[in-house]
RNA sequence: GCGCCCGUAGCUCAGCUGGAUAGAGUAUCGCCCUCCGAAGGCGAGGGUCGCACGUUCGAAUCGUGUCGGGCGCGCCA
């Protein structure tokens, strides 16, 4: 209906134009909006304000010439000035509903559209350290990054969903560390654990099946493990260091380690828990309704030497150079605002230097594009990594990076704490416990993500009618249910035919508004993807829910007639479909009943 | 100090890339179940869009400054 109109307009002003009347105009740039106010019409535009100034006009004239040389529609019932130069259109009640038997057959292919021509997309999110369970924080790029995959394909993109796991580097040897010592301390040996270490209780799962399965095989005394390590730090009550240091303490712990267990040992510790965690992070994305189709291993970077190789590229281009014993990046070149170590002064090539190369291969996988969704904390990495690629001679257009903000957790009016470290975190599986994965994942996709957000564990716990979602749910539940109820009392069952061929007795006003909010959906995706903002939707569903609500409470839908009763029936059929195809595209439950 | 994000109703948030009288939920206050699900509907009150300039026919939206909040500025990942 919206292009309809917008193919009318730019035709009268390409007839304006041919007359000579108006200068060149872009036909991208008439936009078709719903006027705020049902007064003003069905449909508004704007057209002849934004010509007038360039052509010299009067908006009002200009319109004036445009409605005049306006092809005509047998669904266009008028076509008025007002305000400053405003054109109201208005639309025959008929038309209104001519969407509804599209729906019907496409039922959950309806809103599917071809904007992304079938582009090959990445979309990268979550990617969280395994070290430990996800917590909310995760969750929220977790919904928010598996909403836009599906938005995005229902866009007509090819998406392919990537998890970047970082298995290599110190927080590795950390995890690692704190594993064998939570195995020690089981054998019988008495240390005070590391501050820095890894304090989780799933740490002490994987040492007890270690222990099981290897006896003590990976044993090694205390006095040995923790020989020559300088001094762990020491806190006052304040928080204040009195003394030593957490970073040479562990990484002194790691060292002692790997000479004691010997690579084999060490790695057969390492991979235990690094394939513990990965196992739980999978099942508990799973159970979120988050899947992928690559999970990417850093260390398969080094491994395959694609590192090295990504290295070679920036000395080629001239971009590296040595001091103080590491070489560095000339990210400076590129608007960072210092130059980075790729290569530290011990040899070890840095996370850095890993993300390179990952994005190296990215790019050299095909993608159109590729997009990363970071923690907001991440922004200040943005310059070096897009850097990085330019200076590999490839195109920094191709990488988008959508940052998502922290959500604030409360529990009542307390901040909840979600250090992992602590161990006093709340996990994403505890939230979905708690909340459901409907609640959970609408609530952090009800928000645009570059949006700070309070999240008050209470409230969203609570399952009162406060929850939003429920209101939707609630919607499509009330479509489902007079289905049930019609045969019940004793009508014949729905027929879609009849209903289709009786659509000139949905008079009600409120009949012509919730179908046409039904025909919005595809251009509410449209839209919602090219944005990256599956807000847009939860917010259309809103809509329609309050339409639907308000409808249902006003206007009997089971009446005697056979006709009017099957045409309103149709009328929710198609509300039911589209409600339904919106949660779904978030990734919630469309319940038939609650 | 520098950089990024953000200040819209008591609270939580939208505002379709500059348009008509700034919206929704919640909270508060009135109504509405002999009727398809009241997890619902109808109505009322509530705003100097942080503040100040500027850009133009027109600004919550764009620019500059300023105040306030969040985050980032490692040879960590």
């Amino acid at each position: 209906m919206k292009q309809a109109l917008h193919s009318l307009v730019v035709s009268g002003l390409t007839q304006l134009r041919d007359a000579g009347q108006i200068a060149q105009f872009d036909p991208a740039q008439i936009k078709i909006e719903l006027p705020r106010d049902k007064s003003h019409g069905d449909f508004a535009t704007n057209v002849a304000m934004m010509l007038a100034k360039p052509n010299g006009m009067n908006p009002r004239a200009l319109a004036e010439q445009l409605i005049a040389h306006l092809p005509s529609a047998d669904w266009l019932v008028g076509a008025e000035i007002a305000g400053p130069g405003f054109i109201n259109f208005r639309v025959q009640a008929a038309a209104k509903f001519a969407a509804l038997a599209t729906i019907l057959e496409k039922t959950a292919d309806y809103g599917r559209i071809n904007a992304g021509e079938g582009k090959l997309v990445q979309v990268e999110f979550v990617s969280a350290n395994p070290t430990g369970p996800l917590h909310v924080g995760h969750g929220r790029g977790a919904a928010y990054g598996s909403a836009l995959v599906s938005l995005l394909r229902h866009a007509g993109y090819q998406v392919e969903a990537e998890y970047y796991v970082n298995d290599a580097g110190r927080q590795m040897d950390i995890l690692t560390v704190s594993v064998w010592l939570r195995y020690l301390a089981l054998c019988g040996e008495t240390f005070t654990f590391p501050s820095n270490g890894y304090q989780g209780d799933y740490i002490i799962t994987t040492a007890r099946a270690l222990l099981s399965e290897q006896g003590e095989a990976l044993r090694a005394s205390a006095i040995d493990v923790f020989a020559n390590v300088s001094p762990d730090q020491v806190l006052d009550a304040s928080g204040q260091v009195v003394s030593g240091d957490k970073e040479a303490h562990i990484d002194d712990i790691i060292i002692n380690a790997r000479q004691l267990l010997g690579t084999e040992r060490y790695r057969l510790i390492l991979d235990r828990v690094l394939h513990d965690i990965l196992v739980d992070i999978k099942e508990d994305l799973a159970e979120f309704g988050v899947h992928y189709d690559n999970w990417f291993s850093e260390r398969s970077l080094m491994d395959t030497g694609i590192v090295d190789a990504a290295l070679a590229r920036l000395e080629a281009a001239g971009k590296l150079y040595e001091k103080e014993g590491a070489i560095w990046f000339r990210s400076t070149d590129y608007g960072d605002a210092k130059d980075r170590v790729v290569v530290r002064d011990n040899g070890i090539k840095t996370y850095f230097a890993s993300d390179i190369a990952y994005h190296y291969d990215k790019l050299s996988r095909g993608y159109e594009k590729i997009i990363n969704i970071w923690g907001s904390d991440h922004h200040g990495y943005i310059p070096r990594v897009r850097g990085s690629i330019q200076a590999m001679g490839e195109d920094d257009a191709r990488l988008e990076v959508l940052l998502v903000q922290f959500a604030v957790l409360y529990r009542g009016a307390e901040k909840a704490s979600m250090s992992t470290r602590s161990g006093q975190f709340v996990t994403l599986r505890e939230l979905r416990e708690e909340i459901g994965t409907d609640a959970t994942r609408f609530f952090y996709v009800m928000r645009r993500c570059d949006q700070h957000m309070d999240f008050d564990l209470d409230l969203a716990k609570s399952k009162s009618n406060e929850n939003p979602l429920y209101y939707i749910q609630y919607a499509h539940a009330r479509c489902c249910g007079v289905f049930t109820q019609a045969v019940a009392k004793g009508f014949s069952a729905w027929q879609s035919e009849l209903g289709l061929s009786q659509l000139a007795l949905l008079t009600e006003e409120s009949e012509a508004e919730l179908a046409q909010k039904l025909t919005q959906l595809p251009e509410v995706i449209q839209l919602a993807a090219r944005d990256h903002e599956p807000h847009q939707i939860a917010y259309y569903l809103k809509e329609l829910a309050t339409q639907l609500h308000s409808y249902y409470n006003g206007t009997p839908i089971l009446v005697a007639d056979d006709a009017l009763r099957n045409a309103r029936l149709t009328l929710l059929a198609a509300t039911r479909i589209v409600l339904a195809n919106g949660l779904t595209l978030l990734g919630v439950s469309a319940p038939e009943r609650m």
